[in-house]
DNA sequence: TATGCGTGGGC
DNA sequence: TGCCCAAGCAT
């Protein structure tokens, strides 16, 4: 991976200067102010695929509303879920949870303390497993996350595809072998350095404090280097939702617990089949007998990581009249904890993504 | 190995 | 607008 007539000299510069660096430049954090590996945990699990300044408010709510794995474990799913809402990649959430009931039956309540049991609890992979051992328990493991990939391929000046399984099997080798002592605080300082300095793009080059052994500021290709493949870009669908409101309170449906926003409330929503074609007034006269002509109130997109919205919104009235005569509007396969009406001021009981919580603001044309 | 899985921010 | 990216994991 490197001259090995430098690599000594290299190492030791990552060694030594990156904790120095970190102990002084780290940003103050919630989650580093303690060493409870519970706290770390929901730190490190929020922090996947997120940037850290999005989960904090997150993280200092869950904690508040779940201190320990024995509060996590007593909550529904529905109520962690509901904690979880806004944070995307509801799976975590879910994750969480099942992991908090195996710790407390498995492990007595007690974190597992090494990697080789921290990844087999559901939602923590090799990073995931490698932050927790090492930062709550300093085992000697490393935590390569996307950061880590591309600070050490700078350094490396390694042109190797960072999206590549062998890439990062290569780096973790690599990086076992120089770990230091204060294993948490490198791990966390290679992970600081990437988020502060060592940018994707426009790199803050001049303020790093392993500049000096960095093969691609050398060579000047910090600007080629991480190589990674580009993701294809998403499918586009256009989607026909229906708000059905009755006295004001608006119809819910729960989302099938896999796939998509699994878990998550949801107004009715359909692919649209054809144009004009109102999928979505056939979709909800399953359930309702009477529906009235649906009324268009407005467009929204939105975009996920690989499906992107194009919404068609429409709005029912219910008649009361007609929904008391008709008192079984409801379907047979739709459960009663699987639909149901809320009022606006209600609306915030219910885990509701951001897809469909930014069509509330629709409703003003309604 | 490749794909499904959210959301918000930067430019 | 679009495009990239973010302290990844499960399957």
């Amino acid at each position: 991976m490197l001259d090995t007539k430098k690599e000594y000299l290299i190492i030791k510069i990552l060694q030594v200067n990156l904790p120095l660096w970190f102990k002084q430049a780290k940003r103050d954090l919630p989650f580093r102010q303690t060493k409870d590996p519970y706290s770390i945990w929901i730190s490190e699990i929020m922090a996947q695929q997120t940037q850290i300044d999005t989960l904090i408010p997150y993280y200092y709510r869950f904690i508040k509303q779940f201190p320990n794995v024995f509060s996590l474990t007593l909550a529904s799913e529905d109520e962690v879920i509901k904690a979880w809402e806004g944070l995307g990649y509801y799976s975590r959430a879910r994750n969480l949870h099942q992991a908090a009931r195996l710790i407390v039956s498995d492990y007595n309540g007690l974190m597992p303390d090494t990697f080789t049991e921290l990844i087999k609890l559901p939602g923590i992979g090799p990073y995931t497993g490698g932050a927790i051992a090492s930062i709550a328990f300093n085992e000697k493991v490393c935590a390569v996350d996307g950061n880590v990939l591309r600070v050490i391929s700078r350094y490396c000046n390694s042109y190797d595809d960072i999206g590549d399984a062998k890439t990062k099997k290569r780096i973790t080798q690599w990086l076992e072998t120089i770990l230091p002592q204060a294993v948490g605080d490198f791990n966390e300082g290679l992970m600081e350095l990437g988020a502060m300095i060592c940018t994707p793009q426009n790199p803050k080059c001049l303020l790093c404090p392993i500049r000096d052994g960095c093969q691609s500021f050398i060579a000047g290709t910090t600007a080629l280097i991480p190589v990674k493949k580009k993701k294809q870009k998403q499918v586009t669908k256009k989607m026909e939702v229906g708000i059905v409101k009755q006295n004001g309170a608006l119809f819910f449906i729960r989302r099938p617990d896999a796939g998509l926003l699994s878990g998550m409330w949801s107004f009715p929503i359909t692919e649209a089949a054809a144009k004009n074609s109102q999928a979505i007034k056939k979709k909800l006269e399953e359930s309702f007998s009477q529906l009235g002509e649906p009324v268009l109130i407005g467009t929204s997109r939105h975009v996920f990581s690989h499906v992107i919205w194009e919404m068609s919104v429409y709005g029912f009235n219910l008649d009361l009249s007609v929904c008391e005569t008709n008192a079984g509007y409801l379907t047979a396969n739709q459960p009663p904890d699987q639909s149901t009406f809320k009022s606006l001021a209600q609306v915030d009981e219910l885990a509701l993504p951001v897809a469909f919580s930014k069509l509330l603001k629709l409703l003003d044309n309604f």
